[in-house]
DNA sequence: TAGAGCCTGGACAACGTTGTCAGCTGCGCG
DNA sequence: CGCGCAGCTGACAACGTTGTCCAGGCTCTA
């Protein structure tokens, strides 16, 4: 067989392919096992003279400490799981970023992985990740039934779940204030005068979708409007639903007056759709995005801090690990309206 | 002390806060080890019934295979490593996801980290990744230095760049066509009428930006157009700093008519300018995002797909470990222009 | 100068898994 | 009835590291 590796100088003591280990130092440094971890993991106890044998036989052989061995032996692996819905998804950058940045503070790498929405893969992975060792997990969950971590709980693995509570499990949480940001929003826009109301929104099954109906529902009772069915759409989110959800909504004798949309995706769709309309419709959304203030008019949403659920997450994460913690707690993080014109359009009837 | 952990029943044989192990598997069992592994990893060779008692003691004891003992064992992670800019950029998300697809694909998982363009820290999380033995590494440069991997990959670490080549090694390298790019970009302004165009980019020491900026370079001189000084920004690309350079490019006796831009942090800093004139100037972006279409105008750019960016790479990180490459390659993939108006204003002296 | 104590270094076991190999059982066939 | 074979099963070593513990040599003091 053709070695198709680069090849450089063969280095000695190694067979081609496999790494040195510290048994390998140790012989050509002229020293015992023990004395190469200690050089390696700055321990104490060894001479200047032995340290600089070492350090040159390891730099000479391109050692680098198997950490796996490692881990097997110390049983942590200063590693935390992250299991979001999509990376791709300009939500959970941030988070996701924030998560690395606290788990970096902590000495400790972070592993991710998409779960795409399925319950299943969100398992497969979750468990991928315990097999690991990761000393704990952070999970948005898309399934509703997390009982399989129980063992792992038990065995130690700290767990948080973010955006979305765990199912049938008592664990931390940490969620935006999904409920009253909506009921801002919709009251925002109840404020400028509206009263037929759209909302288009999610699967109620997605916690995060029930709460915000739930808000909506809520400001609309408030003002006593009573909703009708037709300015709901609750279902699959793709393009094409919302946009005829949406057109539907905007045709008829009543169309109504204004919009709110139940998360970023649902609302740039809208904006497509009310582009093509002449009337001026309101809308406010749930959840910022980028460039909401170039767009004529800016686009009022009910920002969530994605990065503060985050960090905020693996604080947790690590308060668990460090001991600190007993009972799990349920953490609403506030959102914030933030006015940008689209929001205080008056009525156009 | 007080044992914080959440209380259940506790498991026989195993320690608490210790997991179960292949071994008390065996003992619950009144099986051999070796026959636990074999059931665990459904290996053939195993009755039925027995097959039947070994599993029952893993549900029982919620048994989970230690994947760190396993892989010293058999030398392979299956796992990869992405090293970063920054997850929270929304270039990178797509990036990212397209990689873990093609992990995914592969059965291996993905860790990530971000080096916040500080070559430092990409050597320090590269060099973690390998420590932890992953079976191979997709780096998107932030130095240009990348010897110290050589050990790694002499070790059979396989080794991918993207978005930026490798530095002072030979490695296979995954590239948008920027020159190309930045060079038709350019082109499509002289072509409508444009010869006062700005550049505004980020450090040249960033390749990317070096690239575009010759893509620049090459169309004007295409043109005959000789470029001044005062028409080029290149440095820092916070938004104060791009802010200044665009107000610079616009004041004067001769202003320019158009702007390229370098990369979409950029691009959106200078809509945010030019919304604020009342003189029309033509925009040309590198890079595409989100909403590009729903601003007034539309922004032209020159897009690159970072999906393909990542999943040719990874890709490529799998024929790698497959045994299938020998020589490292480059390999470029095209840009796309996409025209929505701001691209197409006529120069308005 | 001898003894006590400290400092350095190394031998060895253990972490939990998998590969090797040998033993055992039961069955079929001569 | 005995032998061979196949199919299961388990004992054992090894993966590369770290923790424990002990040995040997040095220094310091009485």
């Amino acid at each position: 067989m053709p070695d198709t590796t680069r090849s450089t100088d063969r280095l000695p003591g190694t067979r081609y392919g496999n790494r040195p280990t510290m048994k390998d130092v140790a012989a050509r440094a002229g020293v015992g096992l023990k004395t190469v971890s200690r050089v390696v993991n700055g321990e104490p106890g060894v001479t200047p003279d032995t340290e600089r044998r070492v350090q040159e036989a390891i730099d000479a052989l391109g050692f680098r400490r198997n950490d796996s061995a490692r881990v097997l032996r110390k049983g942590r692996t200063a590693s935390i799981g992250l299991v979001l819905e999509d990376l791709a998804d300009p939500f959970y950058g941030p988070l996701s970023r924030a998560v690395e940045e606290v788990a970096r503070a902590h000495g400790a790498l972070l592993i991710n992985g998409s779960s795409a929405e399925d319950p299943e893969r969100e398992q497969e992975l979750a468990l991928a990740l315990c097999a690991r060792r990761v000393d704990g997990l952070v999970v948005i969950p898309a399934g509703d039934d997390h009982r399989y971590l129980e063992p792992e709980i038990r065995a130690g693995v700290a767990t948080v779940f973010v955006d979305r509570p765990a199912g049938r499990i008592d664990a931390d949480v940490v969620l935006s204030d999904n409920f009253g940001g909506a009921r801002d929003g919709v009251a925002h826009l109840i404020a400028h005068g509206h009263r037929r109301i759209g909302f288009i929104g999610d699967m109620p099954r997605i916690h995060t979708a029930a709460e915000r109906l739930r808000g909506y529902r809520a400001a609309m009772e408030d003002a006593g409007i009573p909703v009708e069915d037709a300015w709901m759409s609750l279902g699959q989110t793709n393009p094409e639903r919302v946009r005829r959800a949406a057109e539907e909504m905007l045709a008829g004798p009543e169309p109504v007056t204004a919009i709110f949309t139940g998360n970023n995706r649902v609302t740039v769709t809208v904006i497509r759709v009310l582009a093509e309309h002449s009337r001026r419709v309101a809308l406010v959304g749930f959840d910022d995005f980028e460039l909401a203030d170039l767009l004529q008019p800016g686009v009022t949403v009910v920002a969530q801090d994605a990065a503060a659920l985050g960090r905020t997450a693996a604080e947790r994460l690590f308060r668990q690990l460090d001991g600190g913690l007993v009972a799990p707690e349920r953490i609403e993080l506030p959102t914030r309206l933030i006015t940008r014109g689209s929001g205080e359009l008056p009525p156009a009837d």
